[in-house]
DNA sequence: CTCCAGGTTCTGC
DNA sequence: GCAGAACATGGA
């Protein structure tokens, strides 16, 4: 399958740090979504599409349903945010499956990307099913995820094995997916309700997963760029995304993400 | 060995 | 409500 596209940057899409489960294979990807797997391969204005998935899924799944000249001329308000959606230029939000973004970042907390990518690794590898793809062997994400806190620790969570296996008892992936039809507001506060999600990461599950590209979440690194280029003094979450939602309007979490990319240490590409 | 990583929770004011 | 400390783990 072929998909055209314009403005639109795999590279930057896959490797902005938004999402986990991708590996560089040649000029290409392939792309672990839920319990599917994907190869991907970009040239030009062309998006070539191998595996089980029809069009409309992939082009949700890439956010590439989004009006990206109306998105970057709503947050391109200065030449500091201009420079960082130059750098990753194509980049775009993607939709990925709630359950599945819930949880990895219930993973995330004070860890790292890398680390993050060898967590949920690891529950796929330990509770997904096998997938056979193009002679090799990966593992889909579960669809449900029965684990104790014992299970979630040999995983490599940490401390964050009790809050997560606390969540996995209290919610289920109906429940969470169903949130995305609620208001950003209550789905954000539904999910603060979760142990283990805090402002942060159920901000990235509101933007990365449930659709609504006004979350702006603030991590280590998009504080501190909030604070240097914008706010100038000490400043709380609640006080950075208020006026990020303020300025750069209603999709801040665009201007998030480049902002994001453009302020942490370059990432090497993962390796499979 | 020390420091850091896409924070959250608990505690004490 | 807001600041500080504690919290597992792997990589640099």
């Amino acid at each position: 399958m072929r998909i055209s596209t314009s403005d639109f940057s795999l590279r930057h899409t896959l490797e902005c740090g938004q999402f986990f489960r991708y590996y560089p294979e040649g000029n290409g990807y392939f792309v672990l979504a839920g319990d599917k797997i994907l190869r991907l391969e970009q040239s030009g204005g062309r998006l070539a599409v191998a595996g089980k998935a029809d069009t409309d899924s992939v082009k949700a799944l890439l956010g590439l349903g989004d009006n990206y000249p109306h998105i970057i001329s709503g947050i391109s308000k200065d030449p500091f945010i201009s420079a960082a959606i130059r750098q990753s230029y194509g980049l775009r939000l993607m939709r990925q499956e709630p359950w599945e973004c819930m949880i990895s970042y219930i993973c995330s907390a004070n860890s790292s990307v890398g680390k993050v990518r060898f967590c949920v690794n690891r529950i796929s590898e330990n509770f997904g099913k096998k997938i056979s793809f193009e002679g090799r062997e990966y593992y889909g994400f579960p669809r449900k995820l029965d684990a104790t806190e014992k299970e979630l620790r040999e995983c490599g969570l940490g401390y964050r094995a009790a809050h997560l296996a606390r969540t996995l008892e209290s919610v289920s992936p109906a429940e969470v997916r169903r949130l995305a039809r609620l208001g950003y507001q209550d789905a954000k506060e539904r999910l603060m309700e979760l142990d283990g999600i805090g402002d942060k990461v159920a901000d990235c599950i509101a933007l990365y997963s449930l659709g609504f590209p006004q979350a702006f979440p603030v991590d280590r690194w998009v504080g501190r760029v909030m604070k240097e280029q914008y706010i100038r003094q000490k400043a709380n979450y609640r006080q950075i995304s208020s006026f990020a939602a303020e300025y750069f309007g209603h999709y801040a979490g665009y201007a998030q993400q480049f902002l994001f990319n453009f302020r942490r240490p370059g990432q090497p590409a993962t390796e499979r």
